[in-house]
DNA sequence: GCTATTTAGATTGCGCACAATTCAATTTTC
DNA sequence: GAAAATTGAATTGTGCGCAATCTAAATAGC
């Protein structure tokens, strides 16, 4: 394996693509965290959004969006999904009824002391030591950044 | 920011957890890649399933699933789609009954020479330089098979 | 103040993911 | 060689993602 310019043919192989590990890699992790989120009563996008909540109560689901990277038709079903498992209460915004507040409920804000236990257990999980793993989540947030960029760039 | 021991209330911050970089990044990566793949008539899920077939004809459902680790309750129906498209040809291994060979179509053989302009696009579009974004395509594919293993370890 | 535009969510429709189940074909075991 | 176990796809049901559209509320322009 070299990184020298590969030709066209080889930059169509699967595994030779960013995308694809990426792809197969945060498949993989979801798939690791489900039994551990299985016993609060979560998907791991739910767990993203109260991830997102216990860092800061009362946002929009525009704001809630603006973090995940999620539009409404993702989020409108999934947050109504929380509200009925008895985590978080929606309403209106009275300053601008256009806007929905989301909020913990009591039981939400109680299942963070759970929720704590989850990173620990999947560091303990993947032996990659933590240089490595702080390194790999900077240049993985940077190459995110980057994609976001050149994707707002293509709107205008 | 610090390479070390951090508590449980930083290890739930959204932003220190790679399973949201990975998850973040993947799917900045698969929107960038749709308006490319448009032309083509195809997703990214189902572009993969094309270069696995591109670089080995003749697979069957299990074989496809095991490159791209995905189960026939996904593959199925997209095989469907790529046959309802004319892209893919599917029938019963007449060797074993319970296999279902997926051939490429003269259509989807042809579809590769338009694809092989994808990858160096997408290269032309991430300024990420060459040797460091092979870093990331090795280390993104060690943590995927580490997670792998920690899975199969689970099973059993 | 009245229309025109913009904004925030919700809805609809389609395409993945994946657990769980079903069914048929094959292989194993005795 | 018949019953039991295994294997490979397909099916079903639930939950994301996201484009496109719709509605209502707020703001801007005149």
């Amino acid at each position: 394996m070299t990184h020298s310019r590969l030709t066209d043919d080889e930059l169509l192989a699967l595994n030779n693509q960013l995308c694809f590990a990426l792809y197969s890699a945060s498949h993989a992790m979801t798939r690791l965290y489900r039994p551990m989120l299985a016993p609060l009563g979560l998907t791991y996008p739910q767990y993203m959004v109260m991830l997102v909540l216990w860092e800061q109560d009362g946002l929009t689901v525009n704001d809630i969006g603006a973090r995940l990277y999620l539009d409404s038709g993702t989020l409108t079903p999934l947050l109504k999904r929380l509200q009925a498992a008895g985590l978080v209460e929606r309403e209106r915004d009275p300053g601008d009824e256009r806007r929905v507040l989301v909020r913990l409920s009591e039981a939400g804000r109680q299942l963070r002391q759970q929720a704590k236990a989850v990173p620990r257990q999947m560091l303990a999980e993947t032996t990659c030591p933590p240089e490595q793993r702080h390194a790999l989540l900077t240049q993985i947030t940077q190459l995110r950044e980057q994609l976001h960029a050149q994707l707002a760039a293509q709107q205008q």
